[in-house]
DNA sequence: TTGAAAGCGTTACCAG
DNA sequence: CTGGTAACGCTTTCAA
């Protein structure tokens, strides 16, 4: 491992001072420079290999180039999804991306979010699961740089959400209006805001119709895919059973689509299961998934696209951007059973 | 965004000098500062919400605490295993992760090869797409850092590799024990050194077996599901069709298994379908999937464990470490059908 | 047209 | 026990 070169090198190998090495380097003000050092240095450069040491770079101008991105889970595809839309807009504007999974772990992610502090990155993209021990951590440590939240509200940060309230409703419609009337719920997601947000509109959908919450019906879990497996197993033993599984994601939901299998139970004829996110895998299931799509790519886009803009303007006022889900209906949710007397 | 507080900031508060601030914080040489004026300064410190600027640690100390992790796409579950691997043992070790993907672009590829040697990340985990093309680009602008490649060799690198011969060997064996004759092999990869070597195996193993390799079952194709699913309705088009398959990942074969049953074929009864990789959907998929594992979180983790030991001792000859992969039969293959007369 | 020097925020050596 | 100062590698203003 050579020691890099350093434009004090080439300075000295091209018989200028460094000042005119950064004005070469840079292309700035061309006609400053007599096209004779020019070539000089141009060819000290390339002799020596030189290239700017960012690291310095950013030290002087105080921009690293940097966006971090604090994830919960590295197993969920929806992360993925999100991690491939920041990632995507942060290359567009020359960026890097500096990437922490904080493995549902509490104390990681407040570790997390407290070394990125210490880091100069120039923004932060945070999708947050404990977010009553966090928040005070995120207020303290962030006030110099700007933050976009994921599906969590922080007075005074940017913050992006998806909208669930008509995915949820338009998923519950298409279930009652497949005549089921026992739905269970199988809810284990590393961000509980989202969970409990959407649980809370099953709810509603179910007294609207008239229904009552069962609490049998209703199973919280883990992020895997096993966990969806297990759970799902656990509460197809209710009984009655039920008719129809609302899962909290697709990941979860292929967990789900395995024990029904396991069981001797067909998807849709015996059961049908649906769920939210709609990742690219939804649509080769055996079944195919019927989901509530986000398009988890759009929404790391536009966190990102929301920090780019902060980061240009730091001063406008606080932005809330909504991504919406609508309902895909395929081929894992059908008409209740109704030779069984289930109903 | 409030300045952040400097470390003159907290030595003007408490009174003291800047060496003074920096030996408490870094808690060195207790003994030499007095408790009085450490305490003064912790206050201070506390005051402000002071935290070191790491970047100006890293200049002055020459790291960065910082690795870099290049994948060829982001929509493929292996490469996230491998970043969770390689994630899991920077954290260990107080790094963070510099995530970047090549998105399967030549151009990309090498762009990022070349800014990412701009920047002081103190070490690197390579996973190349394009080797001619970027190889002498590696070699020239990482001679200053180390660095470790997957599945890639270059004289003088560290590198870490999938065996997989055994795993091919076996699966061959294994489909052909079941009486399969015609054995098709859809091949899309991010890393074409891993397909054509597999290929190659493939080709070899039938060739022991006294059969002869038929073009029209070998198909190329993208690296999403929906190259798996399209290649595989192409090539159970031919006549006669392929009473097994051998997919390059679990990823295409999940496609495969979707194109099994449009076209109204059941897995394994009449058509078998076998992978690599084992990535955690291959047991939850209908039928769970015949797949040669390869423990990728294993395979991450080992490219960043020679990274450290490398950077903790920089002299040392070129490491090479291979990651073995082995069988594991679940209800994706079987007997071959007889009755159809398609042998 | 070029160069000298200040400064970004830190650490570490050497005096006092 | 504490403080001054040089250095890390770069950019940019000001002078020559």
């Amino acid at each position: 491992m050579k020691r890099r070169p350093t434009q004090t090198d080439v300075a000295r190998l091209a018989g200028v001072s460094r000042a005119t090495v950064s004005y070469v380097v840079n292309g700035i003000d061309a006609s400053q420079v007599s096209s004779a050092t020019r070539q000089r240095v141009l060819q000290a450069v390339d002799a020596l290999g030189y290239q700017p040491d960012a690291l310095a770079q950013s030290l002087r101008s105080g921009w690293t180039n940097t966006i971090g991105l604090l994830i919960p889970d590295m197993d969920n595809p929806h992360y993925w999804h999100i991690a491939k839309g920041v990632e995507h807009v942060a290359q567009a504007e020359q960026y890097d991306l500096l990437l922490i999974s904080s493995s549902l772990d509490v104390d990681r992610e407040m570790h997390s979010i407290r070394a990125l502090s210490r880091r100069r990155i120039d923004g932060l993209i945070l999708i947050v699961s404990y977010f009553e021990e966090v928040r005070a951590e995120i207020q303290q440590s962030h006030q110099h740089r700007p933050v976009v939240l994921l599906n969590t509200f922080i007075e005074g940060f940017d913050y992006v959400q998806i909208q669930s309230d008509v995915g949820v409703h338009d998923l519950m419609t298409h279930l009652l209006g497949l005549g089921h009337r026992r739905i269970g719920f199988v809810y284990g997601v590393a961000n509980p805001q989202i969970g409990r947000n959407r649980l809370m509109l099953y709810e509603q959908a179910l007294q609207q119709a008239g229904l009552r919450v069962d609490d049998r019906l209703i199973a919280t879990c883990g992020t895997t895919v096993e966990d969806g497996y297990r759970t799902t197993q656990r509460i197809l033993e209710a009984e009655p059973r039920p008719t129809a599984l609302v899962v909290i994601n697709d990941l979860l939901a292929m967990g789900a689509l395995r024990a029904a299998a396991d069981r001797g139970l067909r998807v849709p004829e015996d059961l049908s299961i649906a769920s939210f996110d709609d990742i690219n895998l939804a649509r080769y299931t055996l079944p195919r998934l019927t989901t509530v799509a986000v398009d988890s790519t759009a929404l790391g886009q536009t966190a990102a696209r929301l920090l780019f803009q902060r980061l240009r303007d730091p001063n406008r006022a606080p932005q809330h951007q909504t991504i919406a889900s609508r309902l895909i209906v395929r081929a894992s949710t059908g008409p209740v059973p109704d030779s069984d007397g289930l109903r």
